[in-house]
DNA sequence: CCGCGGGCTTACGTTAACGTAAAGGTAAGC
DNA sequence: GCTTACCTTTACGTTAACGTAAGCCCGCGG
């Protein structure tokens, strides 16, 4: 019953970052792949923490709460209190989220007048050029 | 007539930045209020440019960026082409935004099923406890 | 035996967006 | 005339998240 590993570059290739990523992280501690002789070798377990990295760090969070996040996955720390703290947190990205669905919109429609009066200017330029010439 | 005006520090308390903010952008070239001497005299216009990279910063724009969308605003430079480039950066954005909800939605399941068996765990030591106690 | 493709460590470099002094000028109020 | 409250400039410091070498080891195909 032999396991599934990965080397470093294999996870690199796999998971589009950079071989120096996986080891900052593990530098970070946030990883800690098993060892044969010098060389890391990665478990499943090892490639569900770093897409969970990668998936807060999308969402916008830091490594150090990209951390905290991996914490709550494991049992051994899995605390209490910790998990609602941490809910909190991800309440709070959920509403900058609104937040900035809100100012693109507003983005938007403010470039879209922008665009017309743009258009509009455009046309008005036109129209003396072909005059004039 | 007169005109409405800022000092410094009224910006920065009513848009809740500090001075030294606004400066930097200044530096940035984001922003060329009057002066009357040394101090700086900020119009009604420069207080919209502070906004708009206020909400420029909030969807995750960078300042370069934000000040290009400055420039967007500015009819002298309102260019056409940059304008529908803009709009595409701005697109992008959003598909961001659409992917960060995706990953919050799939955090929160996750979480709530850790939560749960979080839960699981400590009744089922509440049980041990009441019973060797 | 040589080069090539990995892998490892150590360590300095980089970028963005300000923070944080230091040092000084001005006007108001007591 | 002293304090207080703003304002200014100049300039070095800071943090995060890696990038980018340099230098070295190991195994393999030719």
């Amino acid at each position: 019953m032999s396991v599934v590993t990965y080397s470093i570059s294999e996870l690199a290739r796999e998971l589009d970052i950079t071989t120096r990523a996986i080891r900052f992280y593990e530098e970070q501690q946030m990883l800690s792949p098993e060892r044969r002789g010098q060389e890391r070798i990665y478990s499943a377990k090892d490639k569900v923490a770093l897409k969970l990295i990668l998936r807060g760090k999308r969402i916008g969070f830091s490594l150090a709460e990209c951390k905290e996040l991996i914490q709550l996955y494991d049992p051994v720390h899995g605390n209490h209190k910790q998990l609602h703290t941490f809910m909190a947190k991800i309440a709070e990205r959920r509403a900058q989220l609104e937040q900035q669905l809100l100012d693109i919109e507003q983005m938007q429609l403010e470039l879209d007048t922008a665009e017309e009066r743009c258009l509009a200017a455009l046309a008005e330029t036109d129209k003396k050029q072909s005059i004039t010439s």
